[in-house]
DNA sequence: GAAAATGTTATCAT
DNA sequence: TATGATAACATTTT
């Protein structure tokens, strides 16, 4: 799950700020107990990291690539990562995530200028970032929590043809205009993918990602397990310059 | 029904 | 010891 979508998770959760938790259970290794009579201070989201913020301990709940949740009702034969119950009865589920304790303040543990879906987002940052990792290939470097926080391999596909950069493109190797172009798409594309997304017209909008032929070009896709974490890439040679 | 995939972290090898 | 490669995890879609 990418950034935009937990931002989504996030609104449609929104509704449990406030409510007392009762009762705590599930797979995950954290101390449960901890968390009952607590009163949620705020849901939040940094990247991917989904946030549950109560007083004294946040819990920070990633759905790596199988996660999945559920309001008010629970999947069949399946035990949950997570579940919160609350005092007016509601209760939420999180299914195969990891779940973490976050002791410190989330202002402390996250710095919020790294998430392209914040308001707080730092584009200028995120480009001096890259100056420093010239030998990074440019999709390895979008991928990069760090600089990135949201970014997923989605994105990063659709980003790359956007802009018409080759995916194994060196961050030194490309000029100025398109360092500042791949750093402002990230932040355009991943709330075009929040609004498509949304609307549950995510996929019909994708360009490159999963498609046979260069909307473009018409010349066929190549597909391709690029990068450090060997992340399958679909890029158009004509297209998408090899800086 | 096998294979692959919107991802990260732990462990092993060098 | 530090770095890099591989395995582990687990569910849905193609």
């Amino acid at each position: 799950m990418e950034g935009p979508s937990l931002v989504i998770l996030k609104e449609e959760l929104k509704s449990l700020k406030g409510k007392r938790v009762i009762d705590a259970a599930g797979l995950a290794k954290i101390d449960m107990d901890r968390l009952i009579g607590q009163k949620v201070k705020s849901i939040r989201t940094w990247g991917k990291h989904f946030l549950i913020e109560f007083k004294g301990v946040s819990l920070r709940i990633h759905f790596l690539m199988f996660g999945s949740y559920r309001l008010n009702e629970t999947k069949e034969g399946r035990k949950p990562s997570l579940r919160l119950k609350f005092e007016d009865g509601s209760e939420v589920n999180f299914y195969t995530c990891s779940v973490k304790e976050i002791e410190s303040a989330l202002d402390d543990h996250y710095d919020w200028s790294a998430d392209v879906m914040s308001d707080q987002w730092n584009a200028a940052k995120a480009r001096r970032k890259l100056k420093k990792l010239p030998d990074l290939n440019v999709g390895d470097a979008l991928l990069s929590q760090e600089i990135f926080a949201g970014v997923g391999n989605i994105i990063k596909n659709e980003i790359l043809f956007r802009i018409y950069v080759h995916p194994e493109s060196k961050i030194g190797h490309l000029p100025p205009r398109k360092l500042t172009e791949l750093v402002a798409e990230a932040h355009n594309y991943s709330f075009d993918f929040y609004r498509w997304k949304k609307a549950f017209q995510l996929k019909k909008h994708w360009l490159i990602y999963t498609k046979k032929k260069c909307p473009r070009c018409k010349v066929p896709t190549l597909k391709k397990h690029t990068g450090l974490t060997k992340r399958r890439t679909f890029y158009c040679e004509q297209c998408q310059r090899l800086y």
